[in-house]
DNA sequence: TTAAGTGTAATAAACACAATTACAGTTTTG
DNA sequence: CAAAACTGTAATTGTGTTTATTACACTTAA
């Protein structure tokens, strides 16, 4: 199993999308079917970059900071992904190796070209959207 | 750090496309900075795609089974990347939860439809291409 | 026949991710 | 104002994945 945070995100919202109110991270978290510590923590993320408000305190919880129909998946996206879609190479390079030498920035190209592709993707699709496709089954 | 296999795959066919020979999984470890079984093991998947051919025994080694201008990322991609772009949802619903049983199916349409988009960029470059750019530097 | 390779299994080490526990701080409500 | 019900967050543990390493049988060129 790999990072699941950008599903375990998108989930989240959708929830808070269908409900049109305040949830709370126990509740999330039984839907989701993880911790609500890991809820919390996502719900931070996702606060962070605006797409929620939080409320401490009894009766506390989570809701949308705004319409569905302005939340795209690559918002979400890149309020919790902390990976990029093609590892990059870290490692050092043999100096006596043109190719080893090289490679890293060519390699860079290439994942950034993929990242561009990805974001353009999930730019395209908007929480009501999933919303919709979620009601027609 | 994360899978670098597909670096680890594309540096290694850099190398042999660039040597235009054999070259023993010593050498290529070297230039990549890893162990020669690790890099054993992708030769052994790059051959099975039909991308390089190997020999065992004395001056043994790998070279490339066709011109790079024949080989794509992706075929070195299909190759030997073992996960998908984004990670499929693999747990349970809540069977009371609306949308906890319907966001999966959402949710993999949506990571095709980014791992198509990749496969789309990595379809557009050549081994060769590659092999420009590190030239030029 | 020997040296220098590959093929491959088995295991260990390193790492990333998720889950869990614990508790301080906040806010509502009676 | 006190209690109940939350969030925020640190610290730790569990789990799975990936990479590295060791070992050795098998292959082939010289």
């Amino acid at each position: 199993m790999v990072n699941q945070q950008f599903n375990f995100a998108v989930h989240i919202l959708t929830v808070l999308a269908v409900t049109r109110g305040v949830v709370d991270s126990q509740t999330l978290a039984r839907s989701v079917n993880t911790n609500p510590v890991v809820v919390r923590r996502l719900l931070l993320a996702l606060r962070a970059a605006g797409l929620i408000e939080t409320q401490a305190g009894k009766n506390g919880g989570a809701k949308l900071a705004r319409d569905p129909r302005r939340i795209t998946l690559l918002q979400i996206y890149d309020a919790v992904e902390p990976r990029p879609v093609l590892a990059l190479n870290e490692r050092k390079a043999a100096r006596h190796c043109f190719v080893s030498c090289n490679i890293k920035t060519v390699m860079a190209t290439v994942a950034e070209g993929a990242e561009t592709a990805v974001r353009k993707h999930l730019r395209g699709i908007t929480l009501h959207r999933l919303q919709q496709k979620i009601r027609r089954g």
